[in-house]
DNA sequence: CGTTATTTGTTCGTATGTATC
DNA sequence: TGATACATACGAACAAATAAC
């Protein structure tokens, strides 16, 4: 039932006519709830340019009374498009039609930083937090780690022109870098830290995807709305022996970025 | 701020307590929204056992009058936790615990069928639509076309003990494959399709991923709620001398799947 | 620096439609 | 056919964040 297809990031509704001005399409029949034609009809505003990227959509107030609708039908609508990436809600200044993503090189040797340059961004990182714990299941599997181990966790956010692209936790074995948070701080990077250890030369051995709606904490921390997912990464770095040296979890604010997967490994 | 770690498909929320039913904290403090307190409660009864997988949950009307809480405000709590995919709406039935994610291998030479049977599950199909149509810019731009030119689209939903894992949406060169569409509905089979062409031996060559939310018709085809995430991946398959002969679009249900990356490309 | 207006966020109220059993 | 349960929509009020004055 497409006249065009869906890409990556795009949902493939057809667009069919220009929209004059954001105006619901006529009574003739209702076969969609009121909130999903106020949805589509945002969404060819935006994608025929009649809402610009980074322009200020109306008030809910003032556009739900132009379109002779409730506010929640609005909100309703406006929502929806923000866990799809198109729309950014800035509560108590309005809502704003969204940048586009960028293509994010993932594996091999390419690092955030270059991912960023290369998207001509300027690439800066935060640590959220960092912390001694006892392994769960899933770590320390991933570790190959007994159970009731300790590991460290570093978590860090990292962005792109000072918007949050992802967050990065990393976890290590204590017993083998019991002070790897604090040596990170000063290093700065999470390659030359294991190399302090003597640690070169690890590779991905396993990896593993997938995409949900983000933790309420999450959500705060990559400055995106519950609604909005993440895709997630996992990947266990190991020496060529097969030693485990760290465990990482990626969770990508998933409408900022499209991730593009080498083929080099 | 975790005292355990999400893993993949885990929100990472702590396990504090366990509630012997389903009930509010204490009203101390409301530093957290009430529909927040519900999806947390709703999702700690799901994580200790109290609700099971399959299990029913109690009505709407039912829930909001323990809680002492709006029936909405209960509903948007189940929203959120059907679009994490930990609920399961069934419309006029009821509200139901879902079942966990499987591993889906991807990549390398493993298939639908493949992935189905490592997981304990029976593989079927279903022809969705198969359309020729005019390259997309996207399209146009991964089979190395030349805008205008004509593609046949094909779009399979592939299910797992008849749930709906993903849609896989084939796009090939009309001039090369006019009938693809036709013949793939005799032979069942993409690879044994190409192979009826003499095209053996190709191998994907570019990837991309990305996660967002459903079109509405994405939803209806997956029987998954809007508000759950799916996972795209889109790949190129090109023959060992450069050609591109298919750009496939997969689209799963991001709830249902954990994606294993495999090393051997 | 506090006040006020604007804008989004949350909650309860009420009514009606639609799918399932 | 009726009962149950989810879906949609409009209404009203107040809370909270932000910006401008």
């Amino acid at each position: 039932m497409y006249a065009t297809v869906p890409a990556l990031h795009d949902d493939g509704m057809t667009v069919q006519m220009v929209a004059p001005a954001i105006s619901l399409p006529e009574e003739t029949e209702r076969l969609w709830p009121l909130w999903l034609q106020v949805e589509l009809t945002l969404r060819r505003a935006i994608r025929t340019g009649a809402l610009k990227a980074g322009e200020q959509l109306p008030g809910e107030h003032q556009l739900a009374e132009t379109l002779g609708i409730h506010r929640h039908t609005v909100r309703r609508a406006i929502e929806s498009l923000t866990g799809q990436g198109l729309l950014e809600i800035r509560r108590g200044r309005g809502t704003f039609v969204a940048a586009g993503p960028i293509s994010y090189r993932l594996g091999g040797r390419s690092r955030f930083t270059d991912n960023m340059e290369a998207a001509g961004k300027i690439p800066s990182a935060r640590v959220l937090r960092s912390q001694t714990l006892t392994a769960t299941e899933d770590v320390a599997a991933n570790l190959a780690l007994g159970s009731g181990d300790k590991v460290v966790m570093l978590e860090i956010l990292r962005l792109g022109d000072a918007i949050p692209i992802l967050i990065a936790r990393h976890f290590v074995p204590e017993d083998l870098f019991p002070d790897f948070a604090e040596r990170f701080a000063d290093i700065d990077s999470i390659t030359k830290t294991f190399a302090s250890y003597g640690i070169v030369g690890y590779r991905r051995s396993v990896t593993r995807l997938a995409a949900r709606r983000p933790t309420a904490q999450e959500a705060a921390d990559l400055g995106q709305p519950r609604t909005a997912p993440v895709l997630v990464w996992a990947s266990v770095n190991a020496l060529p022996g097969g030693r485990c040296v760290n465990y990482d979890l990626s969770v990508f604010a998933a409408a900022r970025v499209s991730i593009v997967i080498d083929d080099d490994g």
